[in-house]
DNA sequence: TCCATCAGTTTGAAAATCAAACCCTCCTTT
DNA sequence: AAAGGAGGGTTTGATTTTCAAACTGATGGA
C-alpha cells in the first residue's frame, strides 16, 4: 500500500537518474575525450555554464566524475572520469554508432574511433557466455521485484 | 562565421536530441518488452501523461516507434519499436548492465535478462573486426568534422 | 595599470514539467 | 436505457528547469 503511482523498478531508470539529465552524457564524453576543464566543457558541449555547474556537482556525488586540481595558485579544476565513469563509456560508443548508423551519411560522420586493433571501432554487443551478438529475439526478461511481471504491475 | 556558441557535431548528440529527454528511453525499454499501449506506458513508466503524448509523437516522428491499430471500433493503438528503435536496445543493455553494477547489491536486481545460449545475459561490447572487448586505452578518436580537434575548436 | 583566463555564481525572463481533471468513443452491465 | 468502465489521450494552472548574459574573484601577463 506504498504509493498510487510506482513505477517499474529498473536500472535503466536508475541509471537514468544520474546520468539522464540534459547535457551529462555529453559531459561524460568529453572527459573521456580528456577535456576536463570547465571552459573546454562550456565551448564543446554548448550548456549553459550554470546547468554544467550543476551537472558537474551531481556526478561527482553519483561517484562517476572527480574533481582534482591540475593548479595551484591559481586554483584551477579539472574533472576525470571514475572507474565507474568509464564504464559508461560503451553507453557512448552504442549511442555513436547508432547516430552514425541512423542519422549520417558514412562520409559526414562526424568523428571516427579507431581500435588499437588497427580498424575502425565498429562496436558489437555479444554475450559474455556465448560470444555471440546480442539480437531481441534472443532475450527474455524476467523481473525480480515482487509485484512485478514483464507487462507491468502484478495483480491490482 | 556562423553562431558565436556552436557545440561539437557529434553523432552521440544527435542520438541524444532524438532519445535522450526524460522518459524516452524507458519508453523504449517498455515497448522492447512488448507494453505499448497508453495505460501501460503511463503505469508502467510513471510518467505524466502529457509528457507521455509528447514523446511518443516524437519518437514516432524521428522514426524509432510506430503508432498502430490494434483494434478499429473502438480505437485503441499500440506503439512498437521500428528496426532503428530495436537496434536502440544494446543501449538499454548496457545501461541497465551499468546501473546492475553500481547500484544494487547482486540479489536485488530489479531484472533479470536471459540469453537463448541458456545463462543470464552478461553483455559486453566487442570490436566487431577483432572480437575483443572495447577497453578505454584501446580507443584512438578522430574527429571529422573541419574546425575540430579532440580537445576542441580548432585555432580560434 | 589594464587586460585576459579560468571557474564558476547571480539574475530575470522563457520554456518544460507536473498532477489532476477533463473529454470522447466505444463496450458491458444492470 | 442508464450507468459505469476502459482506452487514449488533451487541458489547465501551478511549480521547476533552463537559458543567455552579466557578474565575481583570484591570478598572471603586457
Amino acid at each position: 500500500m506504498a504509493a498510487m503511482k510506482d513505477p517499474r523498478p529498473c536500472s535503466i531508470a536508475d541509471a537514468l537518474a544520474l546520468v539522464g539529465e540534459k547535457y551529462s552524457l555529453l559531459v561524460l564524453r568529453e572527459v573521456c575525450l580528456g577535456n576536463g576543464r570547465f571552459d573546454q566543457l562550456v565551448r564543446n558541449i554548448g550548456a549553459p555554464r550554470d546547468i554544467l555547474a550543476t551537472r558537474l556537482r551531481r556526478l561527482v556525488d553519483a561517484g562517476i566524475l572527480t574533481k582534482r586540481a591540475y593548479s595551484e595558485r591559481p586554483q584551477r579544476f579539472e574533472y576525470r572520469p571514475t572507474q565507474a565513469g568509464l564504464e559508461l563509456e560503451p553507453v557512448l560508443i552504442t549511442l555513436m554508432a547508432w547516430g552514425d548508423r541512423h542519422l549520417h551519411a558514412d562520409d559526414e560522420r562526424p568523428m571516427v574511433i579507431e581500435h588499437a586493433c588497427g580498424n575502425e571501432l565498429l562496436p558489437v554487443l555479444t554475450c559474455a557466455v556465448c560470444g555471440d551478438p546480442v539480437r531481441h529475439e534472443d532475450l527474455t526478461s524476467h523481473p525480480q521485484a515482487p509485484g512485478w511481471t514483464v507487462r507491468g504491475p502484478a495483480a491490482a
